[in-house]
Formats: C-alpha cells, structure tokens, sequence
DNA sequence: AGCACGCCGACT
DNA sequence: GTCGGCGTGCTC
C-alpha cells in the first residue's frame, strides 16, 4: 500500500483549552512527530496557547488554506490515553465542551517545560583573603556538610549573613557554581515504613481492598464503618499495596485546608507525606507538583476535587475520602461530583476505586447493595475510641426557661462537664443572631428585597442579612412598614444569642463562637480550633464549620441545640444530610476514653430520623430513606439535573424558566420540578430560577436536555440558561 | 476563555 | 475631535 503524500500538508488533531465543541486541525511542521496526547503550542488568533494533540479528528470542513503549524511540542511525558479518554467522557456528561474540560488539566502552564535546575554553588576549597567574622560563619556551615551544593540564598541563611558575603566568597574562589537537581517536592512514600496495627475486624477490611488492588481491574468498594472504627488506617493498606505494585494513588479529601492530621497520620504510616493539591497551592508549588505527578516522581497525591485532573502516568487507585460530603460537587462552570468521576476515572483506568465514609450517602448505599460497589462494613470502634451516650432531650416536657433556647437538662451536662475542666460543644447550624425579625406592632417581617427570604440578624455587625442571595442592610431601629420605634423582636436562635444566652448562664466560662462568617476567615478558624483542642475554652458555640474535621480530646458533652433543623424544609436529602450531619457532630465527642455524652434537643423526638441518629442504628436510617425514596418516585438512584436561567430582569428569568417547564416533553422520563423549588437568588447581579428534571437513568435526562438544547439556542437576549447535572446522582 | 472589533458618552 | 465603556463573535 502507498501513502500519496503528494502536496496535502500533513495535520494533526489539536485539542485547545478553549470552549470550542471539536479539536481543532493544524499543519504539522516537517521534522516533527506527534502523537496523540503529546502537549504542543498552537497559534491561537493572536497568541500561543498550549494544547494537546487529540485522537478524535477535528473539523474537517475548515479550509486547508486556514491551517496554521504547530509551534512547538514540549518536553513532558505525553498525558495517558485513559487520561484523553476521561476528558471526553466527562465533557459528554457534564454537557461541556471538551476544552473546558481540558483546561482543568493544563491548570500548571509552567509546568510544561522541565524543571530547570537551580543555580547553586559548592565549596571548592581555598581561604579567603581577609577572613571576617561572617566569612568564618559561612565556612563553619559548609564544613558541617562537606561537597553539598548549596543555593547561594540559602546558604546566606542558615550561616546567618547576608547574600553578598557568600557573593564575595564566590569571586574569589572559594566557590564554584554548580547546577542543582530540581528536588522532588516529597519524598518516596514507602509501603513498609511501619507495620499496621490494625484490629481483626480492620484487617479483615483491609484484606478484601488489598485483595481489589491485587486482582487489578475495576472495582469500587464502599468502606461503610462507623466513627472510630478506622477506615484510614484500612485504606492505608490498600495504598501500600498499590505503591507495592508500583501504582500511583489519589487520595481526594472534601477540605484539604483542614486536614494537618490526615497528612501527618500518612507520613507515620509511610515516612513521607503525601504530596499536596488544592486551590491554595503557591503558582511555583503547583507547577512543580504537576510537573512530578506527570514524570512519575511523585506516586501519592491528597487533594481536593481538581486533583482528579492531574496527569498521572500510572495511576492505579483513587480514595474518596468522605465520600458523603458535598464539598466533593463543583457548581460553577463544570458541574461534577468528585466522588462519581472518581469512579468514572478508575473504571476507564481499570483500576479499583475506594468510597469511604461513616455515613454513606444514600446513593452509594444502594449501589452497594444492588452489587455495584463491594460493600466493606465496620460496625466495631478501635482502639480507646469511644462513642459518646446519646440522649434526645424532648422539648415539650423539658423546655428551656422563657426566652431562652437550651434545656436544663442540657445547660446541667454542660455544667457538669465544665466543671470537670472538659470541654462542652453546643451545634447549632444557623449563623447570625436571629433569623427572623419582625415588629411587634404590625407584625411586618424583614424580608430580603431581591429573595423574599426573611433577613438574618447578625447584631455583631448590626446587620440584616439575606443567606441567599448577600444581601445586607444597616439593623433598622423602627419598623420600615408602620415606622413603629423599638418595637422590633428578634424571633429564634442563632449562634451569636446562643453565645448570649450561654453567657449569662456560664459567666466565668471561656466561650468561642464558630462560623463560617466570622471575621479573620479561614486561618482565624484554624487557629480557634488550634486552640480549642489544646483546651482554652470551655463552651464552643458553632455551626457545621465545627463538625469536620477536628478531633477536640477534651469535648465531653455535645449538644446539639435544634435536632429538627433541616428536616422539615422540602428538600428531598433534607434527612440525609441532617443524618450526616448531625451523625458528624455527635461523633465529636467521646474520642477519647473515659464517658462523654451528646444530647439533640427535639420538639419531634419520635421522627425517625432523630430516632436513628440517638440510637446508632444506621441500617434502620438508610431502609427508610431508601424505601421514603422509593416511593415519592424518586429512584435513590436518581439521577437529578437542574436547569439554571437567569436574567438582568427578574421577570424575564421567571418566564423563560417557565416556558423550559412547559418545553419538558411528556414522553421522556424526565420531569420538571419547580420552577423556583428553591426559591429565585440574585447571584451577580443576575436573577436566578432553577429547575430540577429527574428520570431513573442518567442519560434519558441526558438526551432530553440535548434535544432542548439543540432546539434553541442557550442564549436568548439577556436570558442565560445553564445545565448544572446535579451530581447527586448515579451513571 | 481571551481578544478583537464595534458602536455610543465624557474628556486631554 | 478622541479615549474608553463592555456587548457580540471568532479562534484551526
């Protein structure tokens, strides 16, 4: 067979970080060869961009005369077929363009080139001239490590002087540059650093996921073990089997910010910790982790949700962490699930999958038990972990005193542990001071001008506040309906009266106030909880930003303020995530030996959901859930999507989101909740509906929303219509 | 996504 | 008369 070269220039299929549908062609210059998934930089309009030679072929309708030539192939290992593979598949199913997915992978653009190595020098021997007292001081440090190079920075800084003593040093010999090795940013996990310790029923665990990673191939294995019961330690295994058969490992956690105590149990087990991925990355770390993950180097990474998008080479395992937490959904630009990529990712990869979580999510439970996951249950606490004695505290026979918020049976077990010098932890999920305030006159409540949801005081800012849409205003002194003075009353708790009421009960107590709007952001809530684990406070007052993460050894009395929050308001997961969420905070007592308690104030002591969480019994939470599920139509395994429209004008939006309802068509299985089931938000100043489609397969939503899509265009005049597949959800 | 082009208000 | 606002449109 002859190939007819003849004049027709050679092309290759590029596929760019852009939100183009298809790759796009270009001329391959002579001398250059290409293969799929090699990094290459294409002109682009006016500027270069790097992009990526793509299997599936471009358009080729474009006039040959438009092609332009590759510029330059880098020097980096290619990204893996599996890798390619993936990007496709998620931008089908997220409804992306594949380069948007793409750009999610080229997040490093310095990390294209190699490492350069760095400018050092190293002690060649001689003396100085004139020896000074810092010239000494440098000659004394390199003496302690004879022939190592040294940069000249950091030389200057552990001898003490500045960098131009070690400049003239270098002038006159002493010193001769050397090149440096660019350093790998951790050091090798080894699998036998430390031998586990692991209990029978751990090993046992341990075992069948070691077992999954030994056969290769897909799986994902669901590790449903309570609180305590060590699922790290058992996932380890399945690490240091992994890294055995010479795999690299992800390991993606819901909040890597939090989670000092995840890397440092990792470096125990293995040596080395695990080298790091998040958005809070310094631009150079990022670039170096990137590039290292990409040459191999690098075999175990802990990150957030875009460390599913590194270039590993050789993958061969993925932890999710956590798997129940919604930290793991992306709602902007792309909509995805984490945890479900993950699986997408190990399945296309061939490699097994581990979902580990005290509380499952609902989904994965009966993925488990329809046989899709392999379901590993731990239902033994380890070592001195002990689980707190729950008690529900039923408001109507034990209410708090007038105008007050906790129970004296609460206030007494607070006292009580106080007294000790323990640590008490009061949940409430509600910021600010009040969420409702209205005037005692007319009866008018606060309402936000833009959501029509009520305004929250928060009297340490004297605000009113709108948790929906941002909204704030100045606390008013009179009534904006009757213009009544000082007649306006503050109707419910928040965190900050809670703190009030606490401190006229507790006044010699240390209290700390937690949410996630207090002032100082992220680093201050870190160091508060620093602070409260070594034991300076005594009362801890907070919303959900106190149930992750963080062990407080001292915490022997929980209370959990309004156990019924959440479960009434209409959401479908609302028992879900109260079960997570509250099984959470609970769980933050007791981590220690000896007695703790956690009591859930609840004006439904009956519900059965309060029942499960107060009784630990699990398997009776999830029968329920799944059979309630069942019969609102709602398979557990749904798959929901919701349709976002937005518009400068709040009426507009409201008509467009209305005609996509009425445009659901009746023969597919999809069908349309809302529109504004939640209610309408202002986000940037565009007014939002959104609309929630469900069907029992992904796809039939899929395809449905394809032939909407197409039908008309996802822009009309200044109505914006977003797909957002929501990833609570099934393949 | 960038970055151009393009058409209307306040300024050296 | 221009400088510059950001509203549409294209990039192999």
């Amino acid at each position: 067979m002859e190939l007819d070269l003849g004049d027709k220039p050679e092309t290759v299929s590029v596929l760019l970080p852009i939100p183009a549908e298809r790759a796009y062609s270009y001329a391959v210059p002579p001398g250059l060869t290409l293969a799929p998934g090699d990094y290459v930089q294409v002109p682009l309009g006016p500027r270069k961009v790097a992009a990526i030679v793509w299997d599936s072929p471009g358009d080729d309708e474009v006039d040959p005369i438009k092609l332009r030539p590759v510029e330059q192939k880098f020097d980096c290992p290619p990204l893996a077929r599996d890798m390619r593979k993936f990007i496709d598949w998620l931008a089908a199913y997220t409804l992306s363009p594949p380069g948007m997915v793409l750009r999610s992978v080229l997040r490093a653009p310095g990390a294209l080139d190699p490492e350069l190595p760095l400018d050092g020098i190293r002690f060649s021997g001689g003396e100085p001239e004139r020896l000074t007292d810092a010239r000494r001081r440098v000659l004394e440090v390199v003496a302690e490590q004879e022939g190592l190079a040294w940069t000249r920075s950091g030389l200057a800084n552990v001898a003490g002087v500045s960098a131009s003593v070690v400049e003239g040093l270098q002038k006159q010999g002493i010193f001769e540059p050397v090149l440096i090795p660019p350093a790998p940013v951790v050091a090798k996990p080894l699998p036998d650093t430390v031998g586990p310790d692991l209990s029978e029923q751990q090993q046992k665990a341990a075992t069948l996921l070691v077992e999954s990673v030994e056969t290769g191939g897909f799986e994902t294995c669901l590790l449903d073990g309570i609180t305590g019961s060590g699922k790290t330690e058992v996932y380890f295994e399945a690490i240091a089997a992994a890294l055995d058969r010479g795999k690299q490992v992800l390991i993606l956690l819901p909040e890597i910010a939090l989670t000092a105590t995840f890397l440092e149990r990792f470096e125990q087990r293995f040596g080395a910790p695990p080298a790091q991925w998040h958005s809070g990355l310094a631009p150079r770390m990022r670039e170096r982790v990137w590039r290292q993950v990409a040459t191999g180097q690098v075999r175990v990474v802990a990150g957030a949700r875009s460390a599913l998008f590194l270039p590993f080479p050789e993958i061969g395992l993925i932890i999710v962490d956590e798997e129940h937490d919604s930290a793991y959904k992306q709602e902007d630009r792309m909509f995805y699930s984490a945890r479900d990529m993950a699986v997408v990712r190990a399945s296309i990869g061939s490699f097994p999958c581990i979902l580990s979580s005290a509380t499952p999510s609902v989904e994965s439970r009966v993925n488990a038990e329809a046989g899709r996951y392999r379901h590993v249950r731990m239902d033994e606490r380890h070592g001195d972990a002990v689980l707190p004695d729950l008690d529900i505290i039923d408001m109507r026979k034990n209410p708090p005193p007038r105008g007050k918020f906790l129970s004296p049976i609460l206030t007494d077990a607070m006292k009580a542990a106080v007294g000790r010098g323990e640590q008490a932890l009061l949940f409430l999920n509600r910021r600010g001071y009040a969420p409702l305030t209205l005037c005692r006159v007319c009866g008018f409540r606060f309402e936000c001008r833009n959501c029509s949801a009520w305004l929250v005081e928060h009297r340490f800012r004297n605000q009113l506040q709108c948790h929906h849409c941002g909204h704030s205003e100045p606390t008013p002194e009179a009534c904006s309906n009757c213009g009544t003075l000082d007649h306006l009353v503050a109707c419910g708790p928040g965190v900050e009266r809670l703190a009030e009421e606490v401190d006229e009960t507790f006044p010699d107590a240390r209290i700390i106030v937690l949410s996630s709007d207090m002032l100082g952001g992220v680093n201050r809530l870190r160091l508060e909880l620093e602070s409260i684990a070594k034991g300076e406070a005594d009362i801890v007052i907070g919303t959900q930003v106190v149930a992750k993460g963080h062990n407080f050894p001292l915490m022997t009395c929980v209370g959990v303020v309004d156990a019924d929050l959440g479960l009434a308001n209409g959401d479908p997961r609302a028992a879900e995530r109260t079960f997570q969420l509250l099984s959470q905070v609970t769980g933050r007592a007791g981590r220690v030996g000896g007695k703790s308690i956690g009591l859930m104030q609840s004006y439904a002591p009956e519900h059965p959901v309060i029942q499960a969480i107060a009784s630990g019994d699990r398997e009776a939470f999830y029968e329920r859930e799944i059979a309630m599920r069942k019969s609102a139509g709602l398979p557990p395994f749904a798959r929901l999507v919701s349709i976002i429209v937005s518009a400068l004008d709040k009426r507009e939006a409201e008509s467009h989101a209305r005609a996509i309802k009425l445009a659901a068509p009746a023969s597919a299985e999809a069908q349309i909740l809302g529109p504004a089931e939640a209610p309408m938000a202002l986000v940037r100043g565009r007014y939002r509906y959104r609309l929630l489609v469900h069907a029992p397969r992904a796809f039939d939503v899929q395809s449905y929303l394809r032939s909407w899509m197409s039908a008309g265009p996802r822009e009309r005049g200044s109505v914006r219509v977003q797909i957002d597949v929501d990833p609570q959800s099934f393949l």
